[in-house]
DNA sequence: CAACCGACCTGTTCGC
DNA sequence: TGCGAACAGGTCGGTT
């Protein structure tokens, strides 16, 4: 579930109540969610690390320790993660919890199971394919403008590839086509350049106001943190939206499968 | 290289 | 009310 700016905004709440912070020791109960590492030699690597910085890549979370050590986690579908101080118990879906120094407790709660922690020393190795960061200056609508035209690719799969672009996912891809004006079948190569640079505008766009939104909270599978909710599901113009009116051309907005995810556009103005 | 499909998981919603 | 099918913010690996 969560995409770039749902990512960006957990980092953002966890840095107050982690950074500084030191492990003491793991519990879990889905040794999967580790990702290969068993959870000894996590343990040890971890007991004693304090947290230095909190960062996103593309959608994930980057912990950097002491000791030259980082966590990684990815949330996948349904992944979740707070601090409590550990009095109230954790519910039946919590099936990793990081104890730290200070008895609070860092729980990763992920339905679903797809979620992964990882514990490296080089952040390469698990980063390293990512594609451009979508908010970040390397991202010009010159680069955008030249790959497309280079490539001849199917555009809404293109913009989910991470190794493209890295953070987008099937909301604001939709989100930005509608934005853009642009049918998602469309061949990358037969973009024009204004409409290529539509689409390298609303890619920055709906990214930021989702950010300022604190993302999209469409029913349990992301929430913040601090347990509170983000508001742009209500911004949203075509995710979720099948069957009702565009608000820009009055049509009805279509749900299809496109690359075998639910695509929503407007049959209408997205040409 | 690109497109497609099943796998990985559990829960919720929808149609009959 | 019950019950199965479809669907869900993501990615990976194997196959055409």
């Amino acid at each position: 579930m969560p995409e770039l700016p749902e990512v960006e905004t957990v980092v953002r709440g966890l840095r107050t109540p982690l950074i500084g912070e030191t492990f003491i020791e793991v519990v879990s109960d889905w040794p999967r969610q580790l990702n290969g590492i068993d959870l000894p030699e996590l343990q040890a690597r971890l007991s004693g690390r304090s947290i230095q910085s909190i960062n996103r890549r593309g959608k994930y979370l980057v912990l950097a320790l002491d000791a030259g050590e980082n966590l990684i986690i990815h949330l996948k579908m349904s992944g979740q993660l707070s601090v409590s101080n550990g009095q109230m118990p954790a519910d039946k879906h919590v099936h990793t919890v990081f104890l730290l120094a200070s008895g609070s407790e860092l729980r990763f709660r992920d339905i679903r199971k797809f979620g992964r922690v990882y514990l490296v020393r080089d952040p390469e190795e698990v980063l390293g394919k990512l594609g451009q960061e979508p908010l970040e200056e390397e991202f010009t609508s010159e680069w955008l403008c030249q790959e497309m035209g280079a490539r001849r690719r199917v555009l809404k799969p293109l913009l989910l590839d991470q190794t493209f672009i890295a953070g987008i996912g099937n909301i604001y891809a939709d989100e930005a086509l509608h934005r853009a004006a642009i049918h998602p079948r469309r061949q990358t190569n037969s973009l024009t350049t204004g409409e290529c640079l539509a689409l390298h505008e609303a890619i920055q766009t709906i990214l930021s106001l989702a950010i300022e939104h604190e993302g999209s909270s469409i029913d349990a599978a992301y929430i913040k943190p601090d347990g509170g909710r983000g508001s742009m599901q209500s911004e949203l113009r075509v995710y979720g939206r099948a069957g009702e009116p565009c608000h820009r051309c009055g049509s009805i907005i279509e749900r299809v499968t496109l690359a075998g995810r639910g695509t929503h556009y407007c049959p209408g103005c997205q040409i």
